[in-house]
DNA sequence: TCATAATGTGCGCATTGCGCACACATAATT
DNA sequence: AATTATGTGTGCGCAATGCGCACATTATGA
């Protein structure tokens, strides 16, 4: 597969979206399904799920296929070959125990966010916010802020192309509501997601600035609604995280 | 690649090799050094890694290679899509609560274990037992039950094909010693490794049986050696791990 | 500066991944 | 029960894709 490009493995491109294509699902997939939604032909798609299957990543139960724990090898590369996870993880509990509440560190991967570290649970809140745990950008504070350091050229592109769902009546999904909140969150320096992702949920969020001044982390904390208004939330949590934040940015 | 048999993609093989190989090391890595660890010559892993790059799976800074967050949608497939660690978690949290301490649940991967579903750290114990960790199987409490639950031609051959390493004066690295030690699992249980990992961390481990009464997971408490001795974690432990894991049984 | 090692690149090639067509199996409908 | 529709497994021939090679270029170390 050349692809206008010389040092390009289609193979391996279509094998990872098979992959992909078996973890979006919370059901075990057909062939069909999984050709479907990687869109490949049955014979590909069937071609590599036997190679992941021999290789221990999937798994076939005669009818349908499914990911084994052995995946969790490609994954979890990640936290093994980088520092940045082991640097987080005791900042964002300390936060955790001084807040009690759940904080967290997360990255911009295309137009979700992506958690890194996140300290025990304290209470019960269903979003799910574990390691490795996705969201959508545009309507999380860890989002915002991340957005807001990006350049506007950045921004605008990002906000044309996405599709907002709205999750609460309070979600943000207009496109000029969005970027007053974007531009928000750059000016005060962070961000507060107020029952937008969820009723009941609320998040604030500082970027985490690397030596070079770049950021591509941020930092939240988040708790049920009912704890804390986000006056509240602003006196009494951001100096958490802002320390918090200062002291990962001297690590990285 | 057919490799001898027809539906296997050779490509994707060597492109999970290409992760690995980056997740197997705390640096980043050159083009060569990723070659040889993969097993490639240097024009492949090359392809391979461009490949990865373009994806947002890898990333180069102009001299080195490195895996991206991005990978972690890869290994989190497979939370997102099997129902296990959904079911679990709550339980291990449980028995952490109730033990005071490290609860952890693993599967058998190979020749090590790798862990799914972690309780709250209570104390700072230094093995690392977080979600998606692996360890070798022959000398943890859970990889013993679990060796324990295979048929006796799989034991051999496990123990034959190991180099077991003594991490501590107290590792059981004979053939003889280890099959000794995997029977008294069976015969009790459960399983009980004292500072074979590490000096001063002790676990305790029971099988986790299925509807069909297969054992494809286990689950443990870990602690710091100078918190119980093993015949008090028999004691005190044993009963949560039980009541825990007959649980989890109901549910699988 | 020189020598060595590593990386980048273009190339031709053969092997590998490809889609196709059909046989077979399963599920759904009449 | 018979028929129809859908899904899966398999063998096949083919061309596109991944391959290694050789050389140019760059980086590193002494």
């Amino acid at each position: 597969m050349r692809s206008g490009e010389r040092d390009y493995v289609g193979a391996l491109q279509k094998g990872l979206a098979v992959i992909e294509a078996l973890g979006a699902s919370e059901a075990r997939l057909s062939l069909s399904e999984v050709a479907r939604s990687a869109s490949l032909t049955r014979a590909a798609a069937r071609r590599y799920l036997l190679t992941l299957a021999r290789l221990g990543y999937a798994e076939f139960d005669g009818g349908r296929f499914s990911l084994t724990p052995h995946v969790l090898r490609l994954g979890y590369a990640y936290f093994s070959s980088a520092s940045l996870p082991r640097l987080a993880q005791p900042i964002v509990e300390r936060i955790g125990e001084r807040t009690h509440e759940v904080a967290s560190i997360a990255v911009l991967d295309g137009a979700e966010i992506l958690f890194l570290a996140r300290s025990a649970r304290r209470r019960i809140i269903s979003a799910s916010t574990g390691v490795g745990t996705r969201m959508p950008a545009y309507c999380t504070a860890i989002g915002r802020v991340l957005l807001a350091a990006r350049a506007d050229a950045d921004i605008e592109r990002f906000l044309k192309d996405i599709r907002p769902k709205k999750f609460t009546p309070r979600t943000l999904t207009g496109q000029r509501d969005l970027l007053q909140a974007i531009l928000g969150a750059r000016r005060e320096g962070y961000a507060i997601s107020d029952e937008e992702l969820e009723i009941g949920l609320r998040s604030i969020a500082v970027p985490v600035a690397d030596s070079r001044g770049q950021v591509r982390l941020a930092m939240s904390v988040s708790l049920q609604a009912a704890r804390m208004t986000p006056a509240q939330m602003t006196e009494h949590l951001l100096p958490e995280l802002r320390a918090g934040a200062a002291q990962l940015s001297t690590m990285i």
